[in-house]
DNA sequence: GTCGCCGATTTTGTATACAATTGTGTATGT
DNA sequence: ACATACACAATTGTATACAAAATCGGCGAC
């Protein structure tokens, strides 16, 4: 929690930094997020830090219990299969429209983005490289001119974040790096078919590398695992 | 407004009553929704209101417009292509998945939904055979067995309401009823690819009945117009 | 008569106070 | 020693009070 009570914070500010730290899994899943504790940190009143927990609670990134306050969510092994399906449909078929309508100004975001993920690697930043990867499907849902399209893109993303933390199987460095490098080259060239298709491997990549065995609720206590 | 103080509301009933309540066109776009004026009708204070029209701004039925308030959206002609851009990309495979996984307990339900639609039509109660007619499309995603895109479907639904409100070109009784049992006798037959390309050009025919040529925002007073 | 400015009123934004619910710890009885 | 019941503490849910912003009306100037 950036606790800087310089800025001026208002609900969706809030919000946004909220998300961004549980996207760089810096408030990994199942944190509480006490309103007292929150308004306290960014030097606001609960009214305000409720508004930014109702609205991360519409994204599924925070699960409000009544009476018992915000925890960040813990997506289940069948909301995972479900974000990603999500992301099959939209993804694949917007990334060939993000292709066919690419600018060199887009190319050079998008190349930046990458630049910047491969800093962030290089600096042991795991957290900011897997905000940027998330970053890099948003963008080209941008790029598609697809706005509605791309909020939903930017929850899935920030959903896939969740679910990364809790059943990612290789801790090693995020290889995705070059699957976006050959996204690239097929928003290079302007190849619809390319960038469907690649989007499409590289969506089904990411699922294959998840551990998404049915067992029992990871990373959580007993206690936890009984009220459910 | 359904102004009965005798049932205990709080933000979430009251956000799916005033969803229910654009989605059937009784409150119309861009409708003042002011606090409390809504808190007086609902009989709960500001703050309920407050947290149920933060909900609906979420799912782009409401626009909250900072110090001025919040109104039943009015979606563009860009937006309401988007909608349904995005339903194209959603609902066709959606369906594939729900003819593939039918029982005979969702066909009933599907079934009993297309009932109502025609009574709903027949009593002229047009509103609500519109929300039947959205609830036709959800109930397919809830059949997929894919809550996520169950939820994307739910608020593409209720948004494509408003773009119909706004955009719908003959006012004639909604022809769709026989898209929705050209769909039911697909989802009979387990055939996954009837259904889906049944679903593909039922959205388009809703596209196609739309006028969405790009002439100047619609349905607003010359105020409102000026300060947008 | 029209345009522009300024104050009063209305409405939203935020903070705080109070009520209700939940979880915990302790005491007591078996 | 264990289980149960009760009371206390902590946290959320709701209402209300106050502050800030925008709208609307009237007044005056041109």
């Amino acid at each position: 929690m950036d606790a800087t009570e310089t800025r001026q914070w208002n609900s969706d500010s809030v919000a946004a930094d909220l998300e961004r730290a549980i996207h760089e899994h810096r408030l990994p899943p199942a944190t509480k997020l006490g309103e007292d504790e929150l308004g306290e940190a960014y030097g606001i009143s609960r009214t305000v830090v409720r508004a930014a927990l109702h609205a991360l609670s519409h994204r599924r990134l925070v699960e409000l219990r009544r009476n018992r306050g915000a925890f960040v969510a813990q997506p289940s092994v069948r909301e995972a299969r479900e974000v990603f399906e999500a992301r099959a449909l939209l993804e694949p078929r917007t990334a060939r429209s993000a292709a066919e309508r690419m600018t060199d100004a887009a190319l050079a975001v998008l190349e930046a983005n990458i630049a910047d993920e491969h800093a962030a690697l290089d600096a042991r930043q795991d957290g900011r490289a897997l905000f940027l990867s998330g970053r890099f499907h948003v963008e080209i849902a941008r790029i598609a001119d697809q706005s509605t399209i791309e909020a939903f893109v930017s929850e899935l993303v920030s959903r896939s974040s969740l679910i990364i933390a809790l059943y990612w199987r290789r801790r090693a460095a995020l290889c995705e790096t070059q699957a976006h490098h050959a996204l690239l080259d097929a928003f290079r060239h302007r190849d619809g078919d390319a960038a469907e298709q690649l989007m499409n491997g590289h969506l089904l990549d990411l699922v294959t590398s998840l551990d998404l065995r049915n067992v029992a609720q990871p990373a959580t206590s007993l206690r936890e695992a009984l009220n459910r």
